[in-house]
DNA sequence: TTTTAATGTGTAATTATGACACAAAGATAC
DNA sequence: GTATCTTTGTGTCATAATTACACATTAAAA
């Protein structure tokens, strides 16, 4: 067959991408998915998963396929975050990519193991290596984004497991935000908003006083975002 | 000359273009610029001003460019909002847009009168017409947007002129949020953050005490961000 | 001189924030 | 089975922020 461009237009267009940043938090550290490049361009360095968008879907749509075609990870908080446009970020040629961010909780949802030359592997956002294209920039932005963003939507309740003690939920606070937080003015704030499901079940196998677990009451969330409430760390 | 398609890729890729909410505040009311259409499709609706990014400009080198083309704007205050890509969205075909939101003050810039077959118009936000595409989802963003960044980024001087008195941001930030202020409470808040400056000159003119006119201090408003502070009404 | 319309100012009650320490529980080691 | 270890779970007080609320002053116009 002969090495044909069948796709043409009167104007030119730049190719349209899409990036996902994944974030995860194992109890301890706030952690990404990165995916080590098979190719050129940046054959061997970390990147965002990604891809071109199809003709019959939205950025949306396609920032999920790509996810879930690179990690198996399906059912997951998505959101757009932004989108690169410098002529320059792609070697390869013009290309726009909208980026978004996800949150996933790490002990409920495995990551498919990297198929054929793509490794996937989670590193704390403390110790990224180099990033391929503009990557980093976008890493950055979307740290800026989790961080202003679980300070007045309860997003952060995306990346624990359905059940979770106080501590972690504090935890998971302090590794976003990059502070410490007073343990009793947090119980405190927690406490007040009243959108926590204190379960009979206790921690199990720890060798300490068994925390109790606690769940996310999303309905009354919801209930209350519509009536213009607003949750506030 | 042949009509021809000159432009030719591998896949196929979305049109990608921009378009720009255009926020002005005249005293009174919030208001928005909108651009009647002159050409199929929605010929005679209004729509935002916009249009297709070409191959050396990012996309907020297109959202300026387009400013600039249809309302001789220049140097404003401008932010990428959303990036909208449903598949329908546009019945010419796939499109892919960038929306911007920009903020301009009404009593330093003048728009260009409407050249040609184009037609553009300041409307209140109370009273927008039937929007061309999905301009609507746009128009709403924008709102929501702007609603959420005047209570932490001091985005509302944008709107003003140089000169200002405290009222006329009072009225501001009553028409921005739709909800009514506390005079005194309102002076105390923008007086305690310190960044305004209240210059010798008083209004003139008016049929009632006249009020000290005052200005951003934006130097130190740039000293503090970099030291991390944060502006919130 | 009176009227009109908006400016500019303070206090007190309530609510939110931030700093701070120790007994109780459960597992493990001895 | 007692001591040890580690983490849970809780309250108070001082300070700061928020909210509600009213009237004398000024400048122009009638």
């Amino acid at each position: 067959m002969e090495k044909e461009k069948k796709y043409c237009y009167d104007y030119p267009r730049p190719a349209l991408s899409t990036d996902c940043v994944i974030f995860g938090f194992d109890g301890l550290a706030l952690k990404v998915l990165l995916i080590q490049r098979g190719i050129e361009p940046y054959k061997g360095m970390w990147a965002f998963p990604g891809g071109f968008v199809q003709m019959n879907e939205s950025t949306e749509e396609s920032a999920k396929r790509e996810l879930r075609e690179e990690t198996a990870l399906q059912d997951v908080f998505i959101e757009q975050l932004y989108t690169f446009s410098d002529v320059a970020r792609d070697p390869r040629g013009r290309v726009v990519s909208v980026a978004y961010f996800a949150l996933v909780n790490l002990k409920e949802h495995t990551i498919k193991a990297g198929d054929d030359a793509k490794k996937a592997e989670w590193f704390s956002v403390k110790n990224i290596p180099t990033l391929a294209f503009d990557h980093e920039k976008i890493f950055r932005m979307a740290m800026y984004r989790l961080k202003g963003k679980i300070r007045y939507q309860p997003v952060g309740f995306e990346l624990l497991p359905e059940k979770f003690t106080l501590s972690e939920l504090q935890y998971l606070y302090e590794a976003i935000l990059e502070i410490k937080l007073d343990k009793r003015n947090f119980r405190k704030k927690i406490k007040k908003m009243d959108l926590l499901i204190e379960l009979e079940e206790k921690q199990k196998n720890v060798q300490h006083k068994a925390a109790s677990y606690y769940k996310f009451d999303k309905q009354k969330y919801e209930a209350l975002t519509s009536k213009g409430f607003n949750f506030e760390i």
